[in-house]
DNA sequence: TAAAACGTAAGT
DNA sequence: ACTTACGTTTTA
């Protein structure tokens, strides 16, 4: 009502200022809309709930949907720093665009409470109910397709072939649609907002793009949440495809491509089905009810390709045993072989291409699951698209193929992902689960939409600084990592050949591809280049921490849409995760959970990822912030979504993004949810990214790494160290944002005096500073470090000047002042001489005894550095 | 095609 | 009666 037109776009100036096209406000919009919507009275106001996509073939009206109220998004806060928000009268905004918070984007929009059965008439009557199968029948439930709502009970054609949308509560494909062969454009259903159709959705492009690589995420949530819905699809094709024993990953976690012939037949069929045969997989579509409603029956084919044959016709019982939060022993193991063989063979690659990557890709590759799951909910989009609109588009076909691979864990631990909060009806059945949801929590796979959408925000940043970040991204080079070999991998790795590029990057790496501004960039009048190829061990001072290395040349990030695309990400779970692992018999077991995690305590990473397969239990378990302190995903060209909210799920204390091309967005969007944070790792990353440090706050971070950050001068600096400038609340501290910084390192930057004033100035606890590779630091910079009043003075305890050939002897007469000093690293330092670092030490000696520990290498004695 | 605009459904 | 915000239309 009135709001529409409150229009003060003169209060809109909110930094989203976003022009709306004040011009035009006044519009007389509906006229045209008749034109698509046939039921849509236009403006006039009637047309209530009625009316109907264009697209779609409903035979009814439409009714809207509205926000549970009960999922993590809906009992949050409006952040009032989304678009959205900003757009609110309540926070300045002209209100016109009358959106919900980007946070609060309802997971499981429910039927509204008017909504009633088409038949009798009546409410949803699911509550009055025990039995689960009941309750389904006496739950109102909408179609997708005609949008009829109706109970189960109230058709007559039961059981036949009514599809069950998991992903949203309340909705199904009704039995009289499925027969009647139509497919639902929509798959996720009416009320489904999807990210993608929103402003800064992070969901729209990426349909083409996905890489191996998502798997990072995978365990970000469990699973569920796509899986219906591929399953759905998936479901009938694989079920009637004979199921390899166990399906070799298409995509190794590093994308690598497999070799053909390992593609298990019914993948190949899929496949086909999505380049050309389009007709056959609606005819098995319509042939087999895509879902049952027996829930069962949908993840089994999931399940099934991570089994063993033997275990295929147990999967019915063990995918439902593992709804039930049984700890399925028997599939563990088998599921753990197949991943280990899996990763087995990747793992061989990824050794010796990039070592250091192992324990995160393993993560990585398992969170595929995750992804894939989340993937899985795109590429059902995709393939109705391609059923209906013949995309034939090989980017899904390659992602599902992935998900294919692992996702047997997943369809059990259908929960595990971090929203699950509505732990309820982790242990129903998905059919249950999908009346549950009706005003219930929302399931994962709810959740996964949701963090789609949450993302929306951060994807429209990321849009705008796409095009500044550069990236013209395609393929990413990724020859920086020792070259793995670049190959298009992971687009066409599936097999498909991509068929365009499907996958991210669009094939071919762009040798060398790298940035541009990474090629163009001399860092400290070293050439990129050289840097570039420094062998980071060989480093001549042996800069343990990050040398200057091969950047990554970010392998651009997947085109970042496509990246931060499908990601959901998903808010951290609510509701603490359960002490006791439920049995199939129905009891608890008698380990609680904290003797479980001792023991996962031994793990490496990737056996977690493992065992966060095992069951919905173990997979929250699993990603208990215990567990994963330490995050690596150094080198790790394309940080995806789904990494993301794995890092989110999981909490670390020390993030790892060295040499990554993670987007300013995305490293925005993990910052805000790391409160604990105390050690991030950006070495190598562009400024770009790095930026996202100056708006994002970490009150808590204590070791910040910028070596070598692209494009990080003064100028950066300053905006980096400058005080907050915006008074939300949270956020009133004045003080600088890294003001608990005691760990700083800027190697290879090409910083200046002005940048040290700042860090003297807003960074009192600073005692590890390292300015090696900085040609612009001289002896005035140290001047200025030791300077009387500084903290600095005191507080330094380590400087490294390694390589800073501006420094000469007089710095170390500077460095007498420091009363804290221990360890001076003035190696490679031409005007350093070695005369004057024993001089230094005999002064020194007096107060405290030092050594030369190496030449130029200053060393307090009984201190380690 | 993405984003803004807005009628109006749904909730309070 | 008023607020929120869904789902579609319109605009850029």
């Amino acid at each position: 009502m009135a709001m529409s037109l409150s229009a003060d776009d003169e209060d809109y100036d909110s930094d989203t200022a976003e022009q709306q096209r004040l011009p035009n406000k006044p519009k007389p919009k509906m006229a045209a809309s008749t034109a698509t919507t046939p039921a849509a009275t236009t403006s006039s106001s009637t047309a209530t709930a009625v009316k109907l996509p264009s697209n779609r073939s409903s035979s009814g009206a439409r009714r809207r949907r509205t926000r549970c109220r009960k999922c993590e998004a809906c009992v949050r806060t409006e952040c009032g720093e989304c678009h959205f928000c900003k757009d609110m009268k309540k926070f300045g905004g002209p209100g016109r665009m009358k959106q919900s918070c980007i946070m609060r984007q309802c997971i499981a929009p429910v039927l509204p409470h008017t909504a009633v059965c088409v038949v009798c008439g009546e409410a949803g009557k699911e509550d009055t109910l025990d039995d689960e199968d009941e309750k389904f029948n006496a739950m109102l439930m909408e179609c997708s397709i005609c949008n009829e709502i109706v109970h189960p009970n109230c058709l007559k054609v039961k059981d036949a072939a009514g599809v069950v949308n998991d992903e949203l509560p309340n909705c199904w494909e009704c039995p009289k649609c499925n027969y009647a062969g139509k497919t639902g454009k929509q798959k996720r259903g009416p009320g489904f907002k999807y990210a993608s159709n929103l402003p800064g959705s992070l969901l729209r492009e990426q349909k083409a793009g996905r890489d191996g690589r998502e798997e990072l995420d995978q365990t970000s949530t469990g699973s569920s949440s796509i899986k219906r819905k591929s399953e759905r699809e998936e479901t009938p094709r694989l079920k009637t495809e004979e199921l390899p024993s166990r399906l070799p990953p298409l995509l190794s976690p590093s994308g690598l491509p497999r070799p053909r012939s390992e593609v298990p037949n019914f993948l190949r069929k899929k496949r086909k089905l999505f380049d050309d045969d389009e007709e056959e997989e609606e005819a098995s579509v319509k042939k087999k009810p895509k879902k049952s409603w027996r829930p069962e029956e949908a993840l089994i084919p999931k399940l099934s390709h991570m089994k063993t044959e033997e275990e295929e016709d147990n999967s019915d019982e063990e995918e439902e045993r593992q709804e039930k939060r049984e700890l399925p022993r028997r599939s563990f193991k088998k599921d753990y072989s197949t991943v280990r063989k899996e990763e087995v063979h990747e793992e061989e690659r990824r050794e010796e291409r990039d070592p250091p990557f192992r324990s995160l890709k393993e993560f990585n590759s398992l969170r595929k699951e995750e992804d894939q799951e989340d993937e899985k909910e795109d590429d059902d989009e995709d393939e109705e698209e391609d059923n209906n609109g013949k995309r034939g588009r090989d980017s899904s076909l390659a992602l599902k193929n992935m998900s294919l691979e692992s996702d047997a864990s997943q369809c059990s631990s259908p929960r595990a992902g971090p929203s699950s909060e509505g732990s309820e009806t982790q242990e129903k059945a998905p059919r249950a689960r999908a009346k549950r949801h009706r005003r219930k929590p929302p399931n994962r796979q709810l959740s996964t939409e949701l963090s789609k959408q949450l993302n929306m925000e951060i994807r429209r940043t990321e849009h705008s600084l796409a095009n500044e970040n550069q990236q013209p991204l395609k393929s990413e080079p990724e020859d920086s990592e020792n070259e793995e070999p670049k190959r298009g991998l992971r687009n066409g790795t599936t097999g498909n050949g991509g068929g365009g590029g499907g996958v991210e990057r669009g094939g071919g790496g762009e040798g060398g591809g790298e940035r541009p501004h990474l090629r163009a960039r001399e860092m400290n009048g070293t050439s990129w280049e050289l840097r570039h190829f420094y062998p980071p061990q060989i480093t001549p001072l042996g800069l343990n921490r990050s040398s200057p290395t091969v950047r990554p040349i970010p392998a651009r990030s997947p085109p970042k849409c496509v990246q931060m695309e499908r990601h959901v990400i998903r808010p951290p779970p609510i509701c603490p995760p359960p002490d006791r692992l439920p049995l199939a018999d129905g009891r608890n077991h008698i380990a609680p959970r904290e003797a479980w995690l001792a023991i996962f305590g031994h793990l490496s990473h990737r056996e977690l990822c493992v065992c966060m397969r095992v069951c919905r239990t173990w997979n929250r378990w699993c990603c208990d912030k215990r567990l994963w302190t330490h995050i690596d995903l150094k080198r790790c060209k394309s940080i995806t979504p789904l990494m993301l909210s794995g890092i989110i799920r999981r909490q670390p204390i020390t993030l790892d993004l060295s040499w990554t091309n993670i987007s300013k967005k995305q490293l925005s969007w993990l910052i805000n949810r790391l409160p604990g944070l105390r050690v991030l790792l950006l070495s190598g990353c562009s400024w770009v990214a790095v930026s996202a440090l100056c708006t994002s706050s970490c009150p808590l971070l204590r070791t910040l790494d910028l070596q070598w950050v692209e494009g990080l001068k003064d100028p950066q600096m300053r905006d980096l160290l400058s005080l907050p400038t915006d008074n939300r609340p949270g956020q009133m501290d004045m003080r600088s944002k890294l003001r608990n910084v005691i760990d700083l390192r800027l190697a290879g930057l090409d910083i200046t005096d002005s940048s040290l004033r700042l860090i003297i100035k807003n960074m009192p606890l600073l005692s590890h500073l390292d300015l090696s590779y900085c040609n612009h630091i001289n002896d005035q910079s140290v001047n200025l470090l030791t300077a009387a009043g500084t903290t600095t003075r005191d507080s330094l305890t380590d400087v490294n000047l390694s390589v800073c050939n501006r420094v000469t002897d007089q710095s170390l007469s500077y460095f007498k002042r420091c009363g804290s000093i221990c360890h001076i690293d003035l190696r490679f330092c031409k005007q350093v001489s070695r005369q004057a670092c024993e001089r230094f030490i005999a002064e020194m000696s007096v107060i405290v005894p030092f050594q030369l520990q190496e030449d130029k290498l200053l060393q307090k004695l009984h201190s380690t550095p």
